[in-house]
DNA sequence: ACGAGATGGTTTTAGTACCAACGATCGCGC
DNA sequence: GCGCGATCGTTGGTACTAAAACCATCTCGT
């Protein structure tokens, strides 16, 4: 996200004598207007460009990384519900099944009947789960280990604090 | 996301008396294990959420969030170039090209062909989208102030100062 | 028991995102 | 002029997400 060293050039199109504002390469000269100050749209670059960087981290892994959270979650919590799961993951509960069924085809989870309640599964790591959900832990605290030396460890605390606040408020 | 006021149900399956880790509401005691403390993890979340409270706060309004950025940059930077108006917003060309489509098919932007460069656009905005946008920004504008209002003005420089560090360090 | 209402999981639909590949066009060196 | 390489926008493929409709099942009041 926001193009990685951007390599001026020099527009082809719109003639930069008579409109600033409308180069067609837009690497410096944007006027973002509000934007600038606004928290919302840099949460959201920030999210889409930490996840790239994960993304990168893990490359050659057999998972993706949207999948980490899920096997972390299961593997922390054997026997929790698709439904618990959902929430605790922050995602919708629609969202989960297909990923569920893609990592129980991969033999990395299972899904379990309980006699008590026959709609909900109990959900469990596979022995298999458990070395792979290993592996994507390494490469997922290398990725933190790296955001935390951006951040710089006197501003994680507030950081991390400011972002629970906003998460625990936002409902 | 996140079922706002989740509304506490006593765990019709699994039995609290036996597993404190696999109850079906997952409301609170659901373990996090290192997600606990991860930026990237919080990052997401507050992201969904923060965007979320921008969904209800526009609800009846005739235009997605997700647009908002898109008109107010062309609003901003008119006869601003797809590619770099794609750049300047953080996201893929390509999916740019069918959320222009739908917004020139409403007559809020139009995509003019310059006589110098017949392969690129100029987009600009048409004045209904200019009022559309007013009424977004007010809207935006909401919503950044209930954000600063639940960070707080005292971090709120610095957390935004950190966004920034992110974005920029992780291309 | 029994029926109304709530819950768990799935499916469908629609929106959003990236990447790779493509045709059209442009720029530049020759 | 000519042609190579780069750029612009689009398309196709794949992936992820939420919302709503749905069925099976469970809970609870009566």
């Amino acid at each position: 996200m926001a193009p990685r060293k951007p390599r001026v050039r020099k527009p082809n199109g719109a003639d930069a004598r008579l409109r600033r504002t409308a180069d067609a390469t837009g690497n410096t000269d944007v006027d973002y207007g509000p934007l600038e100050n606004w928290i919302g749209f840099h949460l959201r670059l920030a999210q889409t460009a930490s996840f790239q960087a994960f993304t990168r981290e893990a490359k050659g892994m057999a998972l993706r990384p949207g999948r980490f959270a899920t096997m972390l979650l299961i593997g922390r919590n054997p026997g929790i519900s698709q439904t618990a799961l959902s929430r605790a993951n922050s995602r919708d509960k629609s969202t989960l099944s297909p990923v569920l069924d893609d990592l129980e085809r991969r033999k990395l989870i299972k899904r379990v009947r309980p006699k008590n309640d026959r709609r909900s599964y109990r959900l469990e790591l596979t022995p298999a789960g458990e070395s792979m959900l290993k592996e994507l832990t390494a490469c997922a605290e290398r990725h933190d280990r790296n955001l935390d030396s951006i951040i710089g460890p006197r501003d994680r605390e507030q950081f991390l604090g400011t972002l629970r606040k906003l998460i625990a408020e936002l409902s």
